[in-house]
DNA sequence: TTAGTGACCGACT
DNA sequence: CAGTCGGCCACTA
């Protein structure tokens, strides 16, 4: 057995999903931010992939997590990227004329 | 074990 | 400012 890492992987997912569900209302944060905060920094992709392998009932919101260009990450006119806009303007953060997220509004 | 993939990021054209 | 490219690291087949 190899004790390389400080936390296990499984507690990995347990300490991400717990900044997540942090994020205030009406503030957003990056993948990359998420990662460092929960003290994993280069960790951005796979906090992507927890929040893709959500489940619908899930307390996470998922939608105050963008890319580090403060934009959502999905498919423009996507489904997904028209709730994520729709959910977070109605937490009143304001966008560019691009659909892009204030620094401002960043957590 | 190796190879491919990804709701990413930063540097570089 | 927009598009590419390489690095990143966990996950899956």
């Amino acid at each position: 057995m190899k004790a390389t890492t400080l936390a296990s992987n499984q507690a990995k997912s347990e300490i991400i999903l717990m900044t997540l569900s942090k994020i205030p209302r009406g503030k957003v944060s990056t993948y990359g931010d998420i990662a460092s905060y929960s003290g994993f920094p280069g960790l951005a992709r796979y906090v992507a992939s927890i929040l893709k392998n959500l489940p619908e009932n899930s307390t996470i919101p998922w939608h105050r997590v963008i890319n580090s260009q403060g934009r959502s990450s999905f498919p423009k006119n996507s489904t997904k990227y028209l709730q994520q806009i729709y959910l977070l303007k109605n937490e009143g953060i304001q966008f560019s004329v691009s659909e892009q997220v204030s620094k401002a509004f960043f957590w």
